[in-house]
DNA sequence: TCTGGGGTCCTAGGACCC
DNA sequence: TCTGGGGTCCTAGGACCC
């Protein structure tokens, strides 16, 4: 059976803000969700005071003004960098690494004659060349590899490493692992099997197949047989072709009227398609949304979505930004938009193929010429983001989210490196 | 009143993940 | 005043085909 490794960091976007602020350890720290809306990362010392993932912010002032809580708005350009470093770590201890997350890469550990002593040697390695805790949980299948890791997080006796290969280790383990902490059993999932006495994973590796099938489909099937030790998922160290991306954003104040609605809508269409250019793809269907703030049901609402095919297929900012608007008037309320302000809004592009890929047409308009997007990359890359836009995105952009706690990008501007005087 | 069988493709919605 | 963003996979059901 080949064993698999899961490695993760410990709050990760907490411990990456950590690198470079010694004064934030041992001190209760949050990350905020994109907007400032809510908490997204907390140090073991924010946990403790009962700060809930996902809790908003203007829940939890009191309590943050109270024990001197440290807030950091998200800062995912720095969290990105840091998570290349630690990938680059794993990279020289296993030849195949599945990145699954910004902060989670399954490693394959066969072939190694002391696994543990691998792991921590590795655990040691990227500590001290990033400045990241990790813990790593190893198995004969990603389930029960993410199971190990779970409980090495919550036993340091573990001291960050967990290998259940064995299987009466794992038999030993497993009735200690509530149910709804296993990798792919949600709230819904975890309420039908408390429901018929399943409390943990060793009574879920127990359940007869043909009754797990008839409850949660082949998802939960599966989830039985990598608790049994038998992999499901394949370990996959390459990255599959995406099949959708979005671009979507909370505005910082509620957006009102078409003009300031399309400005962000422009923004986050000019974004998606560079995203598109980045990855060397085009989109064949594009769907745009906006609504009024759901949290708020006192106040007149509104969703209004429209989806439609790109013929051609594009990765152009100006074509989606056309096909954007036509979605975006389309979707627009036909009666009485002044009452309405609009909290979030965006794009999301489907059915994305390689640009080499896109099929030729025949009596519809051919592609553009790709330099002027070329040109336009190229010149925001040079001289720094957002130096050349379009007009329709507009120069007051009000609606620009919320961002009041943001750490410096400490890897990757130099203008934003603290100056030491002296 | 009676009205086949079997296949594919697409979409919407649910559930889950980090 | 203030509540995130970006993904994947699966199923059911409808449209359509012969």
């Amino acid at each position: 059976m080949k064993p698999i490794a899961i490695s993760d960091s410990a709050n990760f976007y907490v411990s990456a803000e950590r690198i470079f602020d010694p004064s934030l350890k041992g001190v209760p720290v949050i990350v905020l969700s994109n907007n400032d809306g809510c908490a997204v990362a907390r140090s073991d010392e924010a946990k403790a005071l009962g700060i809930k993932m996902g809790e908003p912010l203007h829940l939890i002032r009191d309590k943050i003004a109270a024990h001197g809580v440290r807030v950091f708005s998200s800062n995912y350009t720095l969290y990105g960098d840091i998570s290349r470093r630690v990938v680059a770590v794993y990279e020289d201890y296993t030849p195949n690494v599945e990145i699954y997350s910004i902060d989670e890469c399954f490693l394959d550990f066969s072939g190694l004659r002391d696994r543990v002593g691998h792991a921590r040697t590795m655990r040691r390695d990227v500590l001290l060349r990033t400045g990241v805790p990790v813990r790593v949980g190893i198995a004969p299948s990603k389930t029960l590899a993410k199971c190990a890791n779970d409980i090495a997080k919550k036993n340091p006796i573990f001291k960050g490493v967990l290998d259940m290969m064995d299987p009466k280790l794992a038999d030993w383990l497993l009735p200690l692992v509530p149910v709804g902490d296993i990798w792919g059993i949600g709230r819904k999932t975890k309420a039908k099997l408390d429901g018929i006495g399943i409390t943990t994973a060793a009574d879920l590796r127990d359940m007869p197949l043909r009754q797990a099938r008839a409850m949660g489909t082949v998802v939960l099937e599966r989830v039985v047989l990598e608790l049994q030790g038998e992999p499901c998922i394949a370990f996959d160290d390459i990255a599959p072709q995406r099949k959708g991306m979005a671009v979507t954003r909370s505005a910082g104040i509620p957006m009102q009227g078409f003009d300031t609605l399309f400005q962000a809508i422009t923004a986050h269409t000019t974004r998606a398609a560079e995203k598109l250019r980045q990855h060397g793809l085009v989109a064949g269907t594009m769907t745009v949304f906006f609504h009024t703030n759901r949290h708020r049901p006192d106040r007149p609402q509104y969703a209004g979505s429209r989806t439609t095919r790109l013929i051609p297929m594009s990765n152009d900012t100006l074509q989606l930004v056309a096909a954007a608007k036509r979605c975006a008037l389309a979707a627009w309320p036909k009666v009485g938009a002044e009452r309405y302000a609009f909290a979030k809004a965006g794009v999301m592009l489907d059915d994305l193929l390689p640009v080499e890929d896109r099929p030729k047409t025949l009596f519809d308009a051919p592609p553009r010429d790709p330099a002027l997007m070329i040109a336009l990359d190229a010149v925001n890359r040079r001289f720094g983001k957002k130096t050349m836009i379009l007009g329709s995105e507009g120069v007051s952009q009000s609606w620009q989210m919320r961002v009041e706690h943001r750490s410096p990008r400490y890897t990757t501007r130099l203008s934003d490196l603290p100056v030491v005087r002296g």
